[in-house]
DNA sequence: CGCAGTTACCCACCTTTACCCACTATGCGC
DNA sequence: GCGCATAGTGGGTAAAGGTGGGTAACTGCG
């Protein structure tokens, strides 16, 4: 399961590394190596998926009437988005341009475990939807 | 499958390469090189097929009675624009004046794989359909 | 039948990506 | 505190992907 929270440096070739705790689960809980990065339609940020989990979102996908509006939408922002990449001997990906301009990333990014996935985001976008989030949950009433 | 999404730009002579990855699914998953080019009906751009793939289209055409409205305007649209391509020795073609026009396609063109086929974009019009996408995912309950 | 414009084919260059090696920083055990 | 292992960073090099352009064949038209 991924999760916490680390911030790694992308260098001039667009290259950044997975952290390695990261890479651990998707070695030891999925048994894989490489990852389907994809918009994530939400939010500005990233999103990673193992196999497993990817092939389970084209499922739900697949599932629903492929006239609905929402689903195209879907399918021209993230599917057409998507694609694998296996990290190199030091555990690092290139992201494309497309990608990186849609996350805003430029220098600092940061990775964040969601469970079964992890987004990448630019950080100072990070932290701003950190402040924003925490903001919403302030005068909430939370039973958990 | 077709998945991610790449950049091109046309030359003078109207020609645009083809996605290596593109060009590799085709040889891999179908066996094939050359691909069938249309109009897209209810999307500004164009969509390139593999012969099975536009077999499989034909035939569902076909099921249906010919004096249909419908079906007789998509033979029109779709079906008279349809030509094979196969991409020169570094995987290019020529795209016909009509489709250039038709997709509005000046120099960038966008490559956008889509599960079974993929679209081929004017760089810019790709980018309004984009943020008009995620505009409408914004506020959606989206559950997958 | 010749000519002009277009298309097909080929060659060469340039940019980007993949792959590899080496270095630095950090944390942990002894 | 020291040394080793692991994580992260920087950069060189070879191959692949993408781009530009020249020349020959082909087609349509006068």
């Amino acid at each position: 399961m991924f999760q916490g929270e680390y911030t790694n440096n992308m260098d001039e070739k667009g290259r950044v590394n997975i952290p390695a705790s990261f890479r651990d689960v998707l070695q030891k809980s999925y048994n894989e190596t490489s990852i389907i990065v994809a918009r994530d339609p939400q939010n500005m940020c990233l999103r990673a998926y193992p196999q497993r989990e990817w092939r389970r979102l084209l499922a739900k996908i697949g599932a629903r009437p492929s006239n609905d509006r929402i689903v195209q939408a879907f399918k021209r922002t993230v599917i057409s988005s998507a694609q694998e990449y296996s990290p190199d001997k030091q555990g690092r990906v290139l992201i494309p341009q497309s990608l990186r301009s849609y996350a805003g990333i430029s220098k600092s990014a940061v990775f964040a475990g969601s469970v079964d996935t992890f987004e990448i985001w630019d950080a100072t976008a990070w932290d701003e939807q950190l402040t924003a989030s925490l903001a919403l949950l302030q005068n909430q009433d939370l039973d958990f």
